[in-house]
DNA sequence: ACATATAGACTGACTGGTCGGTTCTGTGGA
DNA sequence: TCCACAGAACCGACCAGTCAGTCTATATGT
């Protein structure tokens, strides 16, 4: 019908970037309508010209990154075979695009929680999304015998919440290095699989 | 008899409990001190008498359960050598209490974060307090030889993420089972740092 | 023994500022 | 002419926090 146009779709990313960005240094609750509305150099009008609500606005940068995040994984692995490898693949790039996009991370890994039903519904969607994603590769890793057979479903949840504890840290203080949680967390968390 | 100390206790008790059961459901910003007022059955000046502030009553809640965890892991590793049995010990502590403490746990894992800058600043205090916990142990299990030299702090604070991803989800859906998640998250633990 | 004073604990109707959301008028470009 | 937006003025529900006053128990004075 209204096919938007360019300077359109401008404006809406214009709106969506200024809100990462407040959210993710004030959380929702502190944020104000028309932070957003100085910070992305639009106005009231059209703020709600393309969001219905304040929720939406925050809600569709969940679904951005949750988006973002499932499709590196998925073409990251696509080359590799099944098995270890593709486990090895997944987790390295979960890391690299939490550390890339660090923003994000902080509104899915800690603006997004603690919100109303209807937020955390969201949130429970997108972290099983993301726990099932990499329970699929284990149990292939499984299959292919490389190792052990084991209660994948604690494993998969029990790695997203190790990564988030670090990431959420990380995205804070600064520490560990990415280089350091590369090379201390992903060895360990294959470990914690009985693989080598 | 009528000591008016102890019935102030009371009071302030009724206060705490009743602010728990409606900020673990409700979560900090949908909840009403109203509500806490009903749940209470005190008044709005009772409570704003025994706490100055919405945020007061709720970080108090935190501080008791921090306190709690806390105790709770001490007083059940002094009984136990040096090593990796402590590691185990303070790991199962751990889980029974956050077990035992359902809402509690849903109120400092859930709940408390994404808060403002000032519960975030509470929330991390208390991670550290308990990842400083965790990686004393790891530590001494190191010292011991009963496992390999590793980056302790990646180490705990991966095992905290591990341990608070798992019971998140267990405080919302009831899944994975205790058992299940004693008997594979343990040992899943040990193993991430070459413990057999 | 009685009256009076003081203080701590508690009550609940009320208020005042905040902020998400609405409305309306206007503008420029395709 | 219509879309995409600007932006100011405005609405009004909502709710944390207030405050003047009540009640009860104990201390003090006579």
């Amino acid at each position: 019908m209204h096919d938007p146009t360019k300077d359109s779709r401008k404006t809406r990313e214009r709106i969506l970037d200024a809100a990462l960005d407040v959210f993710a240094v004030n959380g929702y609750h502190d944020t104000r309508m028309d932070e957003i509305v100085n910070e992305s150099k639009t106005s009231k009008g059209s703020i709600y010209f393309h969001f219905p609500n304040k929720e939406q606005l925050f809600l569709a940068l969940v679904d951005q990154f949750a988006d973002l995040l499932e499709k590196r994984v998925i073409s990251a692995i696509e080359n590799e075979q099944k098995g270890i490898a593709r486990v090895q693949v997944a987790l390295t790039t979960c890391l690299e695009t939490f550390a890339k996009y660090r923003r994000p991370a902080k509104i899915l890994l800690v603006q997004a929680v603690g919100l109303g039903k209807s937020f955390e519904e969201k949130r429970l969607e997108v972290n099983d999304r993301f726990a099932r994603l990499i329970e699929t590769y284990i149990k292939e890793a499984v299959e292919t015998g490389e190792i052990e057979p084991i209660d994948t479903e604690v494993v998969s949840y029990s790695w997203m919440g190790a990564i988030y504890g670090i990431v959420i840290r990380w995205v804070y203080t600064g520490e560990p290095s990415q280089e350091r949680i590369l090379e201390g967390l992903l060895p360990m968390l294959l470990r914690s699989v009985g693989y080598e």
